[in-house]
DNA sequence: GTACTTGCAAATAATTTGCAAATAT
DNA sequence: ATATTTGCAAATTATTTGCAAGTAC
């Protein structure tokens, strides 16, 4: 994902594209590790020095209804946000460095369909996240 | 799973058998559906009407320690903790209800396996939930 | 009897809202 | 020019901690 597309979408969604926005999108396209809200603040310092807190909140949101930053649940809690594509919905994320990728070709039908049999539930979605270590940690 | 079998393990592991402890382990049992810690209060009032909610917590820490709950992951956060059975280790949730079960069976190693070799991460954990609607409520 | 547990009150942390000033278009 | 956006301050909500009183063993 880079900055321009980013910008064009938010900009064709109606949504004006200003500094405050600008700097938490460089926050979070810079580095691929996984941050919450007052991190990605600090971050986006770099790029805006003045934004608030609250700001980096709304952008959060802003773009997570646009899909491109999703919530990592993770051990100690699910206050952080890493960037997503369209369209892939799941993360692979290092226990050490923190670097949220998303991974492709996430398959789970038939599996899916073996526990809606067993159990009664129909299955529309599911929440898959996976932890390990990244190469370069390794 | 029993409160038996859950106050057992609680005492066995050095912990007091209170009358709180006792409160919280019902309100959890008596619904399968998930609950936040003040709504797990509410409900454990019914066993201990005075029971504070500071209580809750540290009893949901304590069960949580020893694999008796486990927090879910909803679309609208992550204050909620279900029963869970030890060795399972995922939920399958009622977006209507908010019945959680555990399912059997989440075998998932030849696609952790495939993810693994496309992206150079080792894959040590994962965090799996499926969402859709229960037999009752469809 | 003693160590563990409880629950209040207070502290801390996370998030949201109201609103006047600033800014993108 | 105007509607959107910002960011402060304050409100709200969630969670943790200190500690004196209560309770299980």
């Amino acid at each position: 994902m880079t900055e321009n597309t980013i910008v064009q979408q938010l900009s064709q969604a109606g949504h004006r594209i200003t500094q405050p926005r600008l700097a938490v999108i460089r926050a979070l396209l810079e580095d691929d590790s996984y941050a919450s809200p007052s991190e990605i603040r600090e971050r986006a310092k770099r790029y805006y020095p003045t934004i608030g807190l609250v700001t980096v909140y709304r952008t959060l949101d802003l773009l997570s209804e646009l899909g491109f930053v999703r919530r990592i649940h993770a051990e100690d809690g699910c206050h952080s946000y890493a960037t997503a594509n369209n369209g892939h919905h799941h993360h692979l994320i290092c226990r050490r460095c923190g670097a949220a990728i998303e991974f492709q070709g996430c398959d789970l039908s038939s599996f899916l369909a073996r526990v809606s049999q067993q159990t009664g539930y129909t299955i529309e979605d599911h929440l898959l996240e996976l932890v390990g270590v990244c190469s370069t940690c390794q």
